[in-house]
DNA sequence: TACTAGTAGTCAGCAACACTAAGTACCAAG
DNA sequence: CTTGGTACTTAGTGTTGCTGACTACTAGTA
């Protein structure tokens, strides 16, 4: 992965798993392997579980632990009001960053255009 | 500021001050002026010094030294080619990731909907 | 049996980045 | 001569994602 993606994927990376949450419970493994299905294909292991176990300490999150077939216990994670909350507050973050970047890079088009 | 903004404009701050200079060159102070009237209200004014001299040592601009009437000479920033290169994949990467989110935050408009 | 591979999670240490807070330097107006 | 605006610098902090190594359990295979 680009050292640039590494970058922005702070901060991001965040609420894109709890929206991934949002949608529907998940463990760890399994969002690691969701999140390289939408094409996040390098997104290491050990950061999906950081990330999950820091959503888990700040009360985000609720954890239930499930046995399974294959190895160990799985830890699945649901989304909870508070976190819900939080999610909220990061699209309106993401739409006011967004919103102002793509005025960026539109101007560079009409730049390229000659206009 | 919130300190999900915080976060998220780890990696992206970088490509808004280059795709400012590829407009046009400007120094640091001014960099951080064109930047509250963009919205970016409390961006640190020591967080954008910072980030010029990275990019300066990167060799990703040029820079001249100008006397202003008011206080000490300006270190006025100027894209070169290889910081056009890097703005291009600071684009591309922003492309990715932005397609990916929005395509989640559709997602969850849908859901709110009930579809 | 021993080895490999897939599943599932943990931990220690690192690099990069934005922020804070304090400081330097220069000028003009009061 | 002190205040306020301009312009830049520097040291230290916290958060984040990555790397690499590790534990633990199961199933298939040589």
């Amino acid at each position: 992965m680009g050292k640039q993606m590494t970058e922005m994927l702070k901060g991001t990376l965040e609420g894109i798993v709890l929206a991934l949450l949002a949608a529907q419970p998940a463990y760890g493994y399994e969002i690691t392997a969701r999140l390289r299905e939408q094409g996040f294909s390098d997104i290491a292991e050990g950061t999906v579980y950081a990330l999950l176990v820091r959503i888990e300490q700040r009360g985000l999150v609720d954890v239930a632990k499930v046995p399974s077939e294959k190895g160990p216990p799985r830890k699945v994670y649901s989304l909870n009001a508070s976190g819900g909350g939080y999610l909220d507050e990061f699209w309106n973050s993401w739409s006011f960053l967004a919103e102002r970047i793509e005025r960026l890079h539109h101007a560079k088009h009409m730049q390229e255009k000659g206009e």
